[in-house]
RNA sequence: GGGCCGAUAGCUCAAUUAGGUUGAGCGCCACUCUGAUAAGGUGGAGGUUCUCGGUUCAAAUCCGAGUCGGCCCA
């Protein structure tokens, strides 16, 4: 930090930058400046009195470090909150955190090594909401240490996060609204639980492996005829709570009477599974009885296969055959269902108003409904089950298969399905709400919202909101007491009590609360009652589900309720951005809460954004060991780097393969970006060139020459086209843009153009114009490269505008392109005369003339106008970057009188045609040199070398363009299409032959000046010998040239043995050049 | 098993909106250049546009069926 001043890493303008672009230091450096100058807070400050910008941080989950896709998507979140701030935006930047949940829980049991919901009873229920406290409080630390390291930009002091009171509350303030649009409702409903962590999982969080279960084939007798119905099972534990049989409507059913070891018996099975079924159960032969639809079938009643063990609830229409549109023609095409178990077979039962049996608690212990089975877990149960359906003769097969079957997502306990009270936000109820708000809401990419999006909106279910466990935010419904005699809930909401604010709770609970300090998780809530008009209410023990948390973010970001103005002013958000997974994640919550609660959606642009996969395309994952971290990105090639390959890819809704090499890419980029930045240094520090304070006005002031005109004019393209990207939420777009200008356009293009200017010693109008130029242009390409790598650009604007200028470059205006600088016909010139010079150094190339050496001149034949005019215009500039003498132009119309067109026989045709005379025809024809390449020209010169004349046809000759002795041609294109030819004369004059020995000389010089590593302005004493006196003489003609190109105070022979020197072999001549640094004056 | 998205040069992507000879950058090879030097210039190799089938004078593009990868759901 030897560089660093009191300003925190601030270096004077112009300084001196490192010869190579050094990630670390440059972060280091800035980094250290943001924190001495307070950048992040002066930027919001600056933009305080802009236009409002509402964007909601969707809060990452307090578990887990961050990784790749964490580090893309917070990485697009502050690119985007700078860009906004640039555009003027007073921008919300608030992150979150969301830090409630069964993942938390889960982790904090096993650090505590509990097993079950009885260990953090007896732990207490208040030490184990401390103990999760601390584990999310110690992770979310993590995650902002790291954020931050990524050089993002958001309030880091003051996150909302998911525990904190105000925020609960806001959560609180929602459902209260949902109740209060008659949407909450306790009802029955086939969930899966865990019956380790004893609560309801979401269905997402439900994970699938391969398990072996029974496979079991049960015969259920039919009761008014002879024979059974023949059903199948992976699960014998949910038999006892049968209470229908579901058939296919249309599909055909038989009955057959099958036999085995001299007994027979009859059959009910789906057509094509009789074979199989059959076989399955070693029988001997069959024959088809009967047949019948499915339909035909409802309301035949059968015996419950358990019915004398199990306390079934039977009722008027149960233990029957029903269809049911879950039916497949597979296994056996009658369908054992359990309306206390399964989703379907619960909402089909229900529809058919029967009981719903579910002799099972959360716990996945039957009760003592469930018999002999009573206080067995599940699946434990098994064995027996099957042995009891062995002995009554109901058992035709047992088996077993390897399937995919659910365990929780956390302790990895296979789950089961019941079916239990759980609280419900009926989101079905207003379907066509969701539908239209969903609207409102403009994504980025657009079809995600009209496909994927609406999809699942039109089929989601009632959103489960309760869930059995301790670490969340406690569901705010308070219901009469029923172990108080004579109290009962109704089951209406009517009769229940929603608290919706701290206030509200402090207003109307029995006991005394300060709503300032109350906490509302369980153990503070958990001891409140409300008494109102002589009923005790208490509230139900659940917590939300923890997707509810994250649903009010765009409020809770607010603290709304508590503050309202805020949320007046601002609502709903303007801007969210995530990850594609969170359609059915906060996409979806959000919505489904906002159109509860409000009808409306709370956010109104959505840019959806990937996940970053491994270079193959597969997801990184420990266990496949494809896995790169941030960390290691940073270590390798450093935050911005990093930030920048990370940007450089489509957001809209694509995958990222993470690759090295296209990170290295950015880095070669960053590297040419470094050194057009470090060019014109040294010369605008010794020629004290002042930029005043407002660079902006600056812009087209001195001299201008056509180039500066030109990189002026791509740079205000180049601002309209990023602007025009990003608007559209393609920042990769725009990223192509600038790092395409100053990559083609001002390094390898403006820079080599200027590089004579500024070499200049005296003060010229055209090198000042040069340094505004090449000034502006820098300066605005900071602040377009600002959103991508903040703490480069903060590098290099420290060095354009030293201690002027703003504090931090993050404080700049989005740069605004100037009209009167922008000349669309000058830069398609521009782009002719490029196409033009690569043709031309295509030709010296061929020529073997190298561009030191000047040429007597060029003639370019133009294919079109546009290419015509262009050269016309700038005949000055192709002459110099071609380093010729002169430019000729060939408009299309025309041709180049000094070409000669021959022609090449095509025997074959001659032949045929000529007979005899052939080989006569094709001697003259080879001979034969016109002028123009037409037949008729053609056929005249052949006729004259032949006695005879002959009739020649255009298919019997190719026409061979030759150029001039000395010549080279090269045609050239412009995207492709081919606009014209450029020749060479690379013949060599004396004049010329004098030129190019010069530069050999001064060439030969620079490097040795090099090799001493010398100064740029340092002034040498130079000696050469040359050891043939015509190129001696040669030389010595532009003695001037070399004094002014090689700082050469003093010139003369070799004199002596002084300073270094060496011998040089320019085309076969031997030269002694010995050179040494002049004593600089006294510093 | 279902929904959505993707697959084009070794890599990253463009070309798909009206069907008309598949392109760029990077990488690679050869030559060249040497005061931006871990650069610059010129040339070159590299493609069954995932596969199969269909529509069409003509398909990377439209239709159908698959394969592989991703997300979500079961």
């Amino acid at each position: 930090m030897s560089q660093s001043d009191e300003s925190g890493g601030r270096r004077d303008r112009f300084a001196e930058v490192a010869d190579r672009y050094d990630p670390d230091a440059v972060e280091e450096r800035a980094f250290d400046h943001w924190e001495a100058v307070d950048a992040y807070e002066k930027t919001t400050e600056h933009r305080s009195d802009g236009e409002d910008y509402f964007f909601v941080d969707g809060p990452p989950y307090t578990s887990g470090a961050a990784h790749m896709g964490t580090t893309w998507n917070k990485a697009l979140k502050d690119a985007y909150i700078r860009y906004l701030r640039m555009q003027g935006y007073d921008v919300t930047d608030r992150p979150g955190y969301d830090m409630h949940g069964l993942p938390i829980e889960t982790e904090v049991e096993e650090r505590l090594g509990f097993e079950d919901k009885k260990d953090i009873e007896e732990f207490g229920v208040e030490n184990f909401i401390d103990e999760c406290t601390d584990f999310a409080e110690e992770q979310l630390d993590g995650l902002q240490e790291d954020f931050k390291s990524f050089g993002v930009w958001m309030d880091w002091d003051d996150p909302y996060k998911t525990v904190s009171p105000e925020y609960m509350e806001a959560a609180w303030w929602a459902f209260k609204q949902v109740d209060e649009r008659g949407l909450v409702e306790q009802g029955q409903r086939s969930i899966t639980q865990c019956p380790r962590c004893e609560t309801a999982i979401a269905k997402n969080e439900v994970e699938y492996h391969q398990v072996e279960d029974p496979s079991i084939y049960v015969k259920f007798q039919l009761k008014d005829r002879e024979g059974s119905l023949v059903i199948w099972t992976t699960t014998p534990w949910t038999v006892p709570g049968n209470t229908f049989v579901a058939v296919g409507k249309d599909m055909t059913y038989q009955a057959v009477r099958a036999r085995k070891d001299g007994e027979s018996e009859v059959l009910y099975l789906e057509e094509s599974t009789v074979e199989e079924v059959l076989k399955k159960g070693r029988y001997d032969d069959y024959e088809v009885v009967e047949e019948f639809e499915g339909d035909e079938m409802v309301g035949w009643e059968y015996e419950h296969p358990l019915g004398d063990l199990v306390d079934h609830p039977g009722g008027e229409h149960a233990v029957q055959v029903y269809v049911a549109d879950y039916v497949e023609a597979d296994r056996t095409g009658l369908v054992h269902s359990a309306p206390g178990h399964g989703e379907e077979d619960f909402e089909r039962g229900t529809e058919l108003g029967l009981d719903v049996f579910c002799p099972v608690g959360g716990d996945g212990v039957y009760d003592d409904r469930a018999g002999p089975y009573a206080g067995q877990f599940v699946r434990d149960a098994n064995p027996q089950i099957m042995d009891d359906l062995e002995e009554r003769g109901l058992m035709l097969a047992r088996e077993t298969v390897t399937h995919d079957y659910g365990q929780c997502w956390r302790c990895d306990t296979d789950i089961v399905q019941i079916v239990t009270d759980q609280w419900f936000i009926n989101v079905t109820d207003v379907k066509a709400d969701l539908l239209v708000n969903l609207e409102d809401s403009e994504w980025y990419p657009p079809g995600a919202r009209d496909n994927r999006f609406r999809n699942f909106v039109e089929e989601a279910p009632d959103w489960n909101v309760s869930r059995q466990r301790y670490w969340g935010i406690p569901i705010p419904i308070w219901i009469p007491d029923e172990s108080v005699e004579g109290q009962e809930w109704s089951g209406d909401m009517d009769d229940a009590i929603v608290i919706g604010t701290r206030e509200e709770l402090a207003e109307r609970v029995d006991q005394d609360v300060d709503p300032e300090s109350v906490d509302l998780h369980k153990p503070s809530v958990d001891p409140l009652t409300i008494t109102e008009d002589g009923v005790t209410y208490t509230r139900v023990p659940d917590v939300f589900d923890v997707w509810l948390d994250s649903s009010v973010a765009t409020w809770g970001t607010l603290d709304y309720p508590e503050e309202e103005a805020a949320f007046e002013g601002l609502w709903p958000a303007d801007l969210i951005i995530e990850a594609h997974d969170q359609t059915r994640g906060w996409f979806w919550s959000q919505l489904g809460m906002g159109t509860a609660a409000m009808n409306e959606v709370p956010y109104e642009r959505v840019l959806m954004h990937g996940w970053v996969n491994d270079a193959k395309g597969e997801k990184m994952s420990k266990s496949v060991g494809n896995v790169v971290t941030p960390g290691e990105a940073i270590d390798r090639q450093g935050v911005d780097v990093m930030r920048t390959y990370l940007l450089s890819v489509n957001p809209q809704g694509e995958d990222l393969n993470f690759t090295w090499d296209e990170m290295d890419t950015v880095r070669r980029q960053f590297n040419t970006l470094w050194n057009t930045f470090r060019f014109p240094m040294p010369y605008m520090r010794m020629d004290g060139f002042d930029p005043g304070v407002a660079p902006e006005a600056q812009r087209g002031e001195g001299d201008l020459e056509l180039v500066d005109e030109w990189v002026l004019s791509r740079l205000q393209t180049v601002e309209l086209e990023m602007t025009d990207h990003w608007g559209g939420f393609r920042h990769d777009r725009a990223l192509d843009a600038l790092l395409e200008f100053v990559v083609e356009d001002v390094s390898r293009f403006y820079v080599q153009a200027v590089r004579e200017r500024m070499w200049a010693e005296e003060d010229t109008a055209s090198k000042r114009a040069a340094y505004t130029t090449l000034y502006a242009v820098l300066y605005d390409v900071v602040a377009l490269l600002a959103p991508y790598a903040p703490l480069l650009a903060e590098e290099l604007y420290g060095v354009l505008v030293g201690e002027d200028g703003h504090d931090t470059v993050h404080m700049r205006d989005w740069p605004e392109p100037a009209e009167e600088l922008r000349d669309p016909d000058l830069e398609r010139d521009v782009e002719f005369l490029r196409a033009v010079e690569a043709g031309g150094r295509n030709a010296r190339d061929q020529a073997g003339r190298g561009l030191r050496w000047p040429v007597p001149r060029i003639v370019v034949a133009a294919g079109d106008e546009g290419v015509a005019d262009a050269v016309e215009a700038h005949r000055d500039l192709l002459s110099e970057r071609l380093n010729a003498r002169e430019v000729e132009l060939i408009r299309p119309e025309d041709r180049w009188e000094e070409l000669s067109y021959s022609a090449e026989a095509d025997m074959s045709l001659l032949g045929p045609a000529f007979g005899g005379r052939a080989q006569e025809v094709m001697r003259a024809l080879n001979e034969a040199e016109v002028d123009e390449p037409s037949l008729e020209a053609l056929a005249a010169a052949v006729n004259e070398r032949l006695d005879d004349p002959v009739e020649l046809d255009a298919e019997m000759v190719e026409f061979v363009t030759n150029t001039p002795e000395e010549v080279a041609a090269a045609s050239f294109d412009l995207n492709g299409d081919e606009r014209g030819v450029v020749y060479v004369d690379a013949s060599l004059t004396e004049d010329i032959e004098s030129e190019g020995y010069a530069r050999e000389v001064i060439r030969r010089v620079q490097e040795m000046r090099n090799d001493l590593d010398l100064e740029m302005d340092a002034e040498i004493r130079l000696q050469y010998d040359v050891d043939d006196d015509r190129v001696a003489d040669l030389v010595a003609e532009h003695e001037a040239l070399i004094r002014e190109e090689t700082r050469a105070a003093e010139l003369g022979a070799v004199d002596g043995d002084r300073g270094a020197r060496r011998e040089w072999d320019i085309e076969g001549v031997t030269v002694e050049i010995a050179l040494e640094p002049l004593a600089t004056e006294a510093a």
